[in-house]
DNA sequence: AAACGGATGGGCT
DNA sequence: GCCCATCCGTTTG
């Protein structure tokens, strides 16, 4: 029987992302976000989000637009990825409305495919004994993982080489996780960040 | 198990 | 000049 390499990989519609951002975060949980490098293909399912709307202080966009933030004012289904602490990418998906200002942070995946160039993307960092649950479970990991770049900003997510497929399954509401966002000062009691409950692979679970 | 601090550099007031 | 949607190794309880 084959595996993985047979299955088909539908992409999700460009109306996805057109919906309000705390709906595509949450239905952004199960879906697959897919990368065909050079490399090779790596291909993870998206088990943890953050939302950051556009009356939220959190929000890169908060302010009104600025260079960096200029993707999250662009279409909606394409990538916002921004620099962060000196060192690391995170990536985000732009969501709800052209000009709005809105966006999804991914924060986790579950690894499905290309798992060897995943270990191989984050050898330097990855703690021995190896575990496939450190692989994913951060937004910086994800993208290094991943081999996502800084190239990758606005890039449409409905097309090779960077991509998102459609989930499998329906998730029921009552499995996801929902809490206040990871790292930020700012409204810090939005309950914003969503996640498969049960699922081995999130970050972090809530206290 | 949780807390802490260093690494490291772009973004924005 | 301070802030920062992080990670990791080390220390502490």
């Amino acid at each position: 029987m084959i595996i993985n390499s047979s299955r088909k990989w539908v992409p999700l519609s460009p109306s996805f992302f057109k919906r309000p951002t705390l709906q595509v975060a949450q239905n952004l949980l199960g879906t697959y976000l897919l990368h065909e490098s050079k490399e090779g293909r790596s291909i993870g399912k998206i088990v943890e989000t953050e939302a950051y709307l556009a009356d939220d202080p959190a929000c890169h966009a908060f302010g009104g637009p600025t260079p960096r933030n200029q993707p999250m004012f662009g279409p909606p289904g394409r990538a916002y990825v921004y620099f962060i602490y000196g060192m690391y990418h995170c990536f985000n998906v732009v969501t709800h409305q052209q000009g709005v200002g809105e966006a999804v942070l991914i924060r986790a995946l579950e690894p499905i495919e290309g798992i060897e160039l995943m270990q191989k993307r984050r050898k330097k960092k990855t703690a021995q004994p190896f575990k496939i649950h450190e692989l994913c479970n951060g937004p910086a990991k994800l993208v290094i993982a991943m081999g996502i770049l800084k190239s990758h900003n606005h890039h449409p997510l409905l097309k090779a080489p960077l991509w998102l497929a459609k989930s499998t399954k329906k998730i029921p509401s009552q499995n996801i996780g929902k809490g206040s966002r990871i790292g930020i000062q700012k409204a810090a009691d939005l309950h914003y960040r969503f996640y498969l409950i049960d699922n081995h692979f999130v970050s972090r679970k809530n206290k």
